[in-house]
DNA sequence: ACGATACCCTGATGGC
DNA sequence: TGCCATCAGGGTATCG
């Protein structure tokens, strides 16, 4: 389940083995998970990689012709650098041929997908149009602005990703376990101090889960295929019934926006 | 217009 | 051992 740790973590590890390399060769081996230019030119054929761009979520191979293609790693969505002769594992949809190695789209339950466009702007204008702030760079008067016209609870309002993009179920429920958030808060009742505090301690958590190569739960892998270690620091996610590490009382569970929810209704007050 | 819900999909898991 | 039901969840479509 990539959220914007993962993600930022297979960012950072394509660029090595990507930017300024041709890519001589694109062949899609499912076509369903390719929406837009789906030939080799829109999949950055005969382009080098200029950049690597992310959005919550989402991210962005930049050709230096200006073409763009997006990823979404859905929920067990992965790219892959690998050699050419390394086996080609199942669920592998599209693959982007480089000197001496390969980029693979691979992704079994096909929550992820694959997006093109002609130019940066049209990705900007259509697709990231309607995402939220980044979650690593939004500022708290920002997030107050749009919690403010809501009137969901905390958790579903940080889970919308036209909100602040990039949280996912389990740096959410993290999140608000740090700063003692209760889940079914109403966005909007939060005060100014509250936000930004909320805002300080998910800059923190995301620092600290991209430095620890995100959390693999199952089978979330950088481009190197090297798993993350931020689960063992999960305080709340995956521990339902189990000791608040706080207080130690038993944390409860609940499905809070349509999400499996844990928080400790001790520590995290309505 | 907003919010809640169903659905997509596969693999892991647990009960019988 | 094998089979079936259940669960996980990011995003989108649909309904009220």
């Amino acid at each position: 389940m990539p959220e914007l740790p993962e993600v930022e973590n297979v960012r950072r590890t394509l660029c090595g083995g990507l930017l300024g390399r041709p890519i001589y060769r694109v062949r899609v081996l499912r076509s369903d998970v390719v929406h837009g230019q789906t030939g080799p030119a829109g999949l950055l054929c005969g382009q080098k990689i200029s950049s690597i761009e992310r959005r919550g979520k989402q991210l962005a191979l930049v050709g230096e012709n200006g073409r763009c293609v997006c990823i979404h790693l859905g929920m067990t969505g992965a790219l892959v650098l690998a050699a050419a002769r390394q086996s080609r594992p199942e669920h592998t949809h599209v693959i982007w041929s480089l000197p001496g190695r390969q980029l693979r789209f691979q992704d079994p339950r096909r929550f992820g997908g694959i997006w093109t466009f002609s130019h940066h702007s049209q990705l900007s204008e259509q697709r990231w149009r309607n995402l939220g702030h980044d979650a690593l760079s939004i500022r708290s008067c920002e997030l107050m602005k749009r919690l403010a016209r809501t009137r969901r609870c905390i958790k579903a309002a940080l889970l919308d990703q036209g909100i602040i993009a990039g949280l996912g179920n389990i740096y959410v429920d993290e999140l608000l376990f740090s700063c003692r958030l209760n889940p079914f808060c109403p966005a909007s009742t939060l005060q100014g101090k509250q936000i930004q505090r909320l805002v300080r301690h998910m800059r923190q958590l995301l620092r600290r889960a991209i430095a620890a190569g995100g959390s693999t739960l199952r089978d979330y892998v950088d481009a190197h295929g090297h798993r993350g270690s931020y689960q063992s620091q999960h305080r709340v996610y995956g521990r339902a019934t189990k000791p608040c590490v706080r207080c130690h009382q038993c944390l409860s569970v609940a499905t809070v926006g349509g999400r499996r929810t844990v928080w400790c209704s001790h520590c995290q007050i309505p």
